[in-house]
RNA sequence: AGGCCCGUAGCUCAGUUGGUUAGAGCGCUACGUUGACAUCGUAGAGGUCAGCGGUUCAAGUCCGCUCGGGCCUACCA
């Protein structure tokens, strides 16, 4: 993070003196878990109980909820038949799993379901062990799959815990904490292994005849997502924590915007998840984490406490006698729930608390919205009253350049010190902010990533170019006076002060991509292209420079300001750059960090000239296009209407000249007699007309390329006078969105006479 | 099963509250440059905005459906 220049307060991290940071099993770090374990203990709202929980037989622990994945597995369904205990009959059961029908213990229907209303009070039998299975009616069951019957194995399966706990029904365990079968499974089984039993099992129900279909079965398998392991479901005695109460708590603040997730397209699975959400085991069988503060006393209590000395005072002293700990640990992520105020030294009220808690924002993946964010929206809301922080701006995935997820496996791994090594901690951050769009993945592209750094390049050697023009009194200014200046300046002051503003927008609502792209196109497309090209006359004193008073304050100046409202993307870079400006010390002695990011400028905001400067830019554009199209000597002539703009244009006139290296270039207010052919084009209300020779030879690509054109401009005047035409939107369109048709159309026609002209005339 | 997101140029993606010849980067082609540019500049080719239907004077943009892809949550024994 350091090399991708984070600017952390590495400094705070460092406050233990070991340059280590915070680590979760820090004393402080722990002093919280404890705190908080203790508290919600007393609360209620931490139980120890017995459930049935999610076993990873692997690992030999229960995990949560979120630690299981689902994936759809191609799977077998068998139907079994289960006699009668009077044997008057029997019935068909279906499962997936048949090696845990040896510890069913009953047969459920649907209360409603007419066909089995008279199994009630009678019972079927297990086959296999000849166990008595009565039959009970359940809500749970859904009358429309399978045979509408369900056998009920308690201990095995969560819907039917549950249905167990409503009938009263017993559990039997026939699965161990390691996968094998138990005794209970019966002598056949025990020690067999999961996989073997269910061999074995449909074995002898096909012995037995009790098998009366086998058909495939697509399926969710729930896999431990540390060992990848099918998870088993099994009763255990485990420490629970319920979050319902809190959950609600962050639930609504999202619903009320105290908190503000970005993109707010989440907002709904932040609430689905809340609402349905389920009490959190919370207790691990691994020796890694932080141990459940609970000691039990010999006489079988439990004792929660602070710590040893806490508890065994609690347990009345020393006569409790020996008191055993919990050898749980907990969940990881009950003490990452805590991180937010935990690391701020909360439960003391620490001035780092009162300063920094809640933050403005977090930046996630929304990868762990769940696991992270949302508990600690959870704690903090129940432990403070306030949330963590006030925004979770969630980030797509960073991905191959292909969108494939980054594996090891596969090879496609990114090293982002690699990249910082090819092509610079600026490039790569600019990469990830230009990319980061809401609600889309993050395709890293090494290609891109070196468009980025020629990016890099570009500010270098503008930044170069500056330094070695502007002489030696140019200074950075704070007090330009627009007015003052020549239509370039004014214009380029004009166009920082609208970035600027457009840039802060942006920040404001977490479009990192769109400032980044829009500081992108500002600098590279109007400050180098065009306002440096501009500038240079002025800056090597050749013609047209005459008049440009301070061209040098403002070239420095838009850098400065460039320079700054780049820095949180590319901060090596800008710092080392903007060090060397002259004049800068004004705006901060030290470094470009600790400058004011620039804003807009509402004195430098000039609509008049833009419109001007946009007039040229674009006829000096059109200039390059006709004469890189015909090859014809660089002779040009601009016509235009407008006095104004005429004036603008005579007095621009080298400048044009010189960005167009024109031999040649007359600019009046006469109009083309229609013999001469009239202009070849009309751009922003500017007549042009290439005024020399073409070169012999090629009149047939010209001819090409005017009835391509002409083509095209046809089908979208006919659109257009077609558009005009119709009632309906000269009467329901704004009247501006009419008029700018009416332009368009004008500047159209006249372009298909002029090709018309110099078709006839070629 | 419920929910969310995506489908725009060869590739990766933008496209604000609907406003009319759809943009960028990379790649490609031509020309020019090496006196800011580890090249850069100028110009150019390239798209029936997945499909169908609807609302509207006007739809890439709003609504519905279909197809294709991704993800989340839950889960039928």
């Amino acid at each position: 993070m350091r090399r991708l220049g984070t600017s952390g307060n590495w400094a705070y991290a460092d406050t233990d003196g070991q340059n280590a940071g915070y680590f979760t099993m820090d004393a402080r770090m722990s002093r919280a878990v404890v705190e908080v374990f203790v508290q919600l203990y007393e609360a209620g709202l931490i139980y120890r109980g017995k459930r049935l929980v999610n076993w990873d037989p692997v690992l030999g622990t229960a995990v949560s909820d979120l630690e299981v994945d689902s994936d759809e597995e191609d799977g077998t369904l068998w139907e079994i038949r289960y006699p009668s205990e009077d044997s008057t009959g029997s019935v068909v059961v279906a499962t997936t799993r048949p090696e845990t029908m040896l510890g069913d213990t009953a047969v459920a229907f649907h209360p409603a379901d007419e066909r089995y209303a008279h199994l009630l009070g009678k019972a079927a039998i297990l086959p296999i062990l000849g166990r008595r299975l009565p039959f009970v009616a359940d809500e749970m069951v859904d009358r429309d799959f399978g045979t509408g019957l369900v056998k009920i194995t308690p201990f095995h399966d969560p819907h039917d815990f549950e249905v167990g706990k409503r009938h009263g029904l017993p559990g039997i365990a026939v699965i161990d904490k390691t996968g094998r079968m138990t005794a209970e499974a019966g002598p056949d089984f025990a020690g067999l292994s999961r996989e073997e039993a269910r061999g074995k099992v449909v074995e002898r129900l096909e012995a037995e005849g009790a098998l009366v279909k086998v058909e495939d079965h697509v399926h969710n398998v729930g896999h431990s997502q540390r060992s990848g392991e099918p998870i088993e479901p099994l009763v255990s005695t485990q420490w629970f924590c319920d979050v319902s109460g809190m959950a609600k708590l962050a639930l609504e603040a999202v619903q009320d915007g105290r908190l503000r997730l970005v993109p707010d397209s989440w907002d709904k699975t932040w609430e689905h998840w809340l609402a349905n959400i389920r009490p959190w085991c919370i207790s691990r069988q691994i020796w890694w984490g932080h141990q459940i503060p609970a000691w039990y006393t010999a006489d079988g209590r439990t004792i929660v406490a602070h710590d040893e000395a806490e508890a065994i005072e609690l347990a009345g002293g020393a006569a409790a006698g020996g008191l055993s700990r919990d050898p749980d640990v907990l969940d990881t992520w009950f003490s990452s729930a805590l991180w937010p105020f935990s690391t701020l030294g909360w439960p003391e009220e620490t001035a780092d608390l009162a300063t920094f808690f809640p933050t403005d924002v977090l930046i996630t993946g929304f990868d762990i919205l769940f696991f992270w964010v949302a508990r600690m929206v959870m704690t903090s809301l129940h432990l403070t009253g306030e949330v963590p922080f006030r925004a979770v701006h969630l980030t797509g995935l960073v991905r191959d350049a292909e969108g494939v997820k980054m594996s090891k496996t596969k090879g496609n791994v990114l090293d982002p010190e690699e990249l910082v090594a090819e092509f610079g901690a600026d490039a790569v951050r600019f990469t990830l902010a230009a990319l980061d769009s809401p609600g889309r993945d993050i395709p890293l592209n090494p290609d891109q990533m070196a468009g980025y750094r020629a990016f890099g390049n570009k500010i270098w050697n503008a930044t170069r170019f500056a330094l070695s023009r502007v002489g030696d009194e140019a200074r950075i200014s704070s007090d330009l006076d627009s007015k003052a200046l020549a239509a370039p300046e004014r214009w380029i002051l004009s166009r920082l002060s609208a970035t600027a503003a457009e840039v802060n927008a942006k920040l404001e609502i977490f479009r990192f991509d769109e400032a980044a792209n829009r500081l992108y196109h500002f600098f590279w497309g109007e400050l180098c292209d065009w306002y440096i090209e501009l500038a240079k006359p002025a800056l090597l004193g050749e013609s047209g420079g005459a008049s440009r008073p301070r061209a040098g304050d403002v070239l420095l100046t838009v850098l400065d300001r460039a320079l700054r409202l780049l820095h949180p993307v590319m901060p090596f870079l800008t710092e080392e750059l903007w060090q060397r400006l002259p004049g800068r010390e004004a705006i901060h002695p030290e470094t470009i960090c600790l400058a004011p990011y620039p804003e807009s400028m509402p004195a430098w905001d000039d609509p008049a000239v833009e419109e001007q400067m946009d007039a040229l830019i674009g006829a000096a554009t059109r200039v390059r296009s006709l004469l890189a199209e015909t090859g014809r000597e660089r002779k040009v002539g601009l016509w235009t209407p407008s006095p104004a703009l005429e004036a603008f244009l005579l007095e621009q006139k080298p400048l044009f000249a010189s960005l167009c290296r024109l031999e040649r270039l007359d600019v009046s207010s006469r109009a083309w007699p229609a013999q001469e052919g009239g202009p070849e084009d009309l751009v922003a209300g500017i007549g042009i007309k290439v005024l020399g020779e073409k070169p012999a030879g090629d009149e047939a690509e010209d001819r090409r390329r005017a009835e391509k054109e002409l083509e095209k401009l046809d089908a979208e005047i006919e659109r257009t006078v077609h558009q005009l035409g119709d009632e309906q939107f000269l009467a329901k369109a704004p009247p501006p969105v009419v008029e700018k048709r009416r332009a368009a159309l004008a500047q159209m026609e006249d372009r298909r006479a002029s090709l018309h002209a110099s078709l006839q005339a070629g």
